[in-house]
Parts: structure tokens; sequence; C-alpha cells
DNA sequence: AGTGGTTACAGTCATTGTGACGTTAACCTG
DNA sequence: CAGGTTAACGTCACAATGACTGTAACCACT
């Protein structure tokens, strides 16, 4: 029987299995890191995967992009920003059935201290993009790729950046964001002054960080200013 | 029997029916209008709904979206631009049966002498989401509220306005276009200023537009310029 | 033929946003 | 206190934009 004929009779017309993947990222030492899981289900248990599950019979789409987060790399993030990236459907992405993924893009910030379970880890997106092979299972790859597609045009025309970094934050950070996720180096007043004429990006809070061991004049603080589209952008240079 | 216990029955986890919504928005005498359809299957067999199809075994998505406008509005439109919009999967979306849909935004330039079979229409989108009643089965108001507000943001930094005419064309049924789906007047010095400041938006070619019944000096006609991005973009007022 | 109306096209001017760069302020280490 | 580092602020030239005026090429009507 060949593979054909064993799909068109288990999946008939209309009929699927749908699952979500999130491609969750976050800004670690500077670098722009991709969350990756080792699947607990065949195929591909030996390649790293993104956190996928299937959709439960009671469960709307988000719901299930939480949990896959939770069960296979123990990050409970309720507060975490997440949107829909796209739908991934060609027949023979997964080569054992047909299984629709919608995937999702998940942006937080993950502190220092968190410590990840043996079966997942953090990547840095370019080292896992640059390389020619394929390290990813299925077509994850490719949801890596427009998921950082994703999260670098959003953050033009969104406030997006403040879902990076935890509240309060320096510009400095916000700006290392913008580095981090561009992949550039950008001109630190010309970044401060942008910021601070987009009416509702952040909002001064009282307090001051302290400078790093490096020293330096200790940087004002800010939170979220409750835009979420920016006037006018950020655009990338 | 409860209408939950037969869902959970019927849709175990992970099995679900994958269909695929199109809102295909076209520009006709100067209105942004949507294309909808009479299901030819139940529910809502009365009210009208963006045309929707099951994805076949053997079909990826785009081709199923392709077969949706091919068949329920006798629209074959192989080079319509079409994206994927955006995963509608909530439970309860639809009362008969756990239905996960794939939406996608088509636009196309409709000549004035295409037919619509009997069971299409097209209906402006501002008369449809105006009014405060539902007019559409399922979630479809929605759906087409995402379709509006996608295109209206894809118009300001990608090339997509070309997709609304058919070529060559004037830069003033390019500035309608644009005026239908934001719903504003643009000036029209400017907007030629910019269409002609962006490199790669609109390239000149030979012959002119004779003027309207109303008189007028002939204009100049263009074809989309290759680039699928603006730099700079067409910002809204 | 001439006049007024309409549309296409081109230019001016003040304002705003931006990139590049310099200056001052407030901390660190030695 | 000196030198280094980071934060914050200011200046200047240029590009983009909105509002507006002027010119060109067609129409219909008298």
């Amino acid at each position: 029987m060949s593979a054909q004929t064993t799909m068109a009779e288990l999946w008939p017309d209309g009929l699927c299995a749908v699952a979500v993947d999130v491609a969750l990222l976050t800004v670690r030492d500077g670098v722009l890191q991709v969350l990756l899981a080792k699947p607990d289900t065949p195929p591909f248990t030996a390649l790293w995967s993104l956190p996928g599950r299937r959709v439960a019979a009671d469960e709307n789409l988000d719901e299930t992009a939480h949990r896959a987060l939770r069960e296979l790399a123990g990050v409970a993030a309720p507060d975490a920003h997440l949107q829909q990236l796209r739908t991934y459907g060609d027949p023979g992405r997964d080569p054992h059935a047909r299984i629709v993924s919608v995937a999702y893009l998940a942006l937080t910030p993950l502190t220092d201290t968190f410590v990840l379970p043996s079966h997942a880890q953090l990547v840095p997106v370019a080292q896992l993009l640059a390389n020619g092979a394929n390290q990813l299972a299925y077509d994850h790859r490719q949801i890596v790729a427009d998921a950082l597609e994703r999260a670098r045009s959003k953050l033009e025309y969104s406030s997006l950046a403040t879902a990076f970094v935890t509240e309060p934050f320096t510009l400095a950070e916000l700006r290392r964001v913008y580095e981090a996720v561009w992949g550039v180096v950008l001109d630190e007043a010309n970044f401060r002054r942008k910021v601070a004429h987009t009416p509702g990006f952040v909002v001064e809070v009282s307090g001051v960080a302290p400078p790093g061991p490096e020293g330096g004049r200790p940087a004002k603080r800010y939170k979220p200013g409750g835009a979420t589209q920016l006037h006018p952008a950020m655009l990338r240079p």
C-alpha cells in the first residue's frame, strides 16, 4: 500500500488533524532566541522542533498554544504576547498524517533565572537560520523564518517591543530589543528622540535604574504607554 | 444527548474538519465590495456567507481557496492575489461541528462585464459592516472586518493596490483604489508625487488613456513596477 | 471658433521627521 | 581626582509631507 493511498483513506476530504505550533521568541544576552522542544510523540522524536499540541475538543486555538508552551517547555506565561502567525497545511508536511498546523508567535521576557526543562532549550534564531542544514522537524524552520520576519515587521508599526522586556525598563533595554530582532546597531540619541516623540509608546515612572558594573549615568525607568499602534512608526534603517 | 457530548464524540482531540473561507475584495464603481455566496451545504443555507470549501485530501490550502472561488462564485482567477488572513477555530463557531476555518484574503479586479452566478453577489463592505445586524453566517462578519483591516494596512507598506486594477492603469484609477479601501479622499497632486517618488511602485508604459465623458486631459498609463514593499510607505492620513 | 468645465500634470512653501554628530550629566574604577 | 562609560539633551542639514497654486489637454455647448 502506498503512502498516498494510506493518507487518503485515513484522512478523507475535510477531515484533518489540527495542531498548534508556537514560535516563542525572547531576547537573552542581547541575542534573539527561539524556544525549541523535543517532541514526546512520533515521528521526529530525535529532532528538535517547536512546541506543539493537537487542538482539544473544547479548546480554542489560543488555549492550545498556551498549553503547548506549558506542557512541553514549562513556560506558564498567561500574560505573554501571543498572536497567530499563519497556518501551514501542505499535504506531505508531515510524512505520517495530514496535519494542518496553526503557527503562533509568542513574545515574552524570560528572566535569566528561569530554567527550562531538559527537553527544551533556547537557540539563537540567527544561528538556526544561517546554517544551510535544516535542524528542525517538519517545516518548522520555515515557521521560525516567518516568525522572525513577522516580529521584525511588527516592531515597526506596533508597540510590540515592550513585550520583550519586564516592567519597568530603560530605553537602553528597549533599544537592545530592536537591535537584537533587527540585527542592526541603532543610534542611541535618535532612538531616544523617536520613542519620546511617539505618543503612548512609553511613559516615565519614578525611580532610576542603577548603572551596570561598567559605570555610567543612572537611567530613567519607563513602562508601556498603552498605545498599540505607533504614530509615527519606528522604521528600520 | 447534549450538543457538547455529540461534538466531543464526533470530533475527538486533534481531529477537526478544516475548511477554507475566502474574503474576495474588489473595487467596483469606486466602492470596495466583498464577494458573498449562498452555501450549498447546511447549515445556514438561507444566509449569505463567504465562499468556503473543505480541504481535500491532496490539496494545499491555497488550492482549496481557489477551488472555493471557482465552484461557489464562478471566479476562476489563478492570477488573483491570494494571501492567508488568519485561522478561526473557536469551538462553537459552527453550531453543528468543530470546524477550523483558514480564512484567505483575495484581491482581484473584476471587470464590469463579468457576471456572477445567481447564488453569488457583490456587496459593499462598508454597508455590510455598518449595519448592527449580522447578515452573514458563522463568524464571517468578523472575517470580513479582519480582511478589511488587513487590506487597509497592506496598502500602506506594500504595492498591493496594483492587485485591484487591470494593467495598464492610470494614477487616478490607483488613487481611487486607495480612496475606496481607506474610505478617505486623497489630494490628487500629493498622491501623484508620492507614487512617483516610491521606487519600483509603478512604471510608465506607452500610450494614454482617453478621457471620460466629462472630458479632461488624457492620462498616462502605468504598470506595476515589480516592488513588493514600498519605501517610503504610503501612510494613511 | 470661442467659452467654460473637467481632469491630468507640475511646482511652491512651510512644517515635520530623520540621520549624523556634538555636548553635558551622572555614575563607575583605580 | 583622572579617565572611562552610559544616559540624556541639543544642533544642523536633508528628506518627506500637507496644503495650495498654476499650467496643459481634453470635453460639451453655444
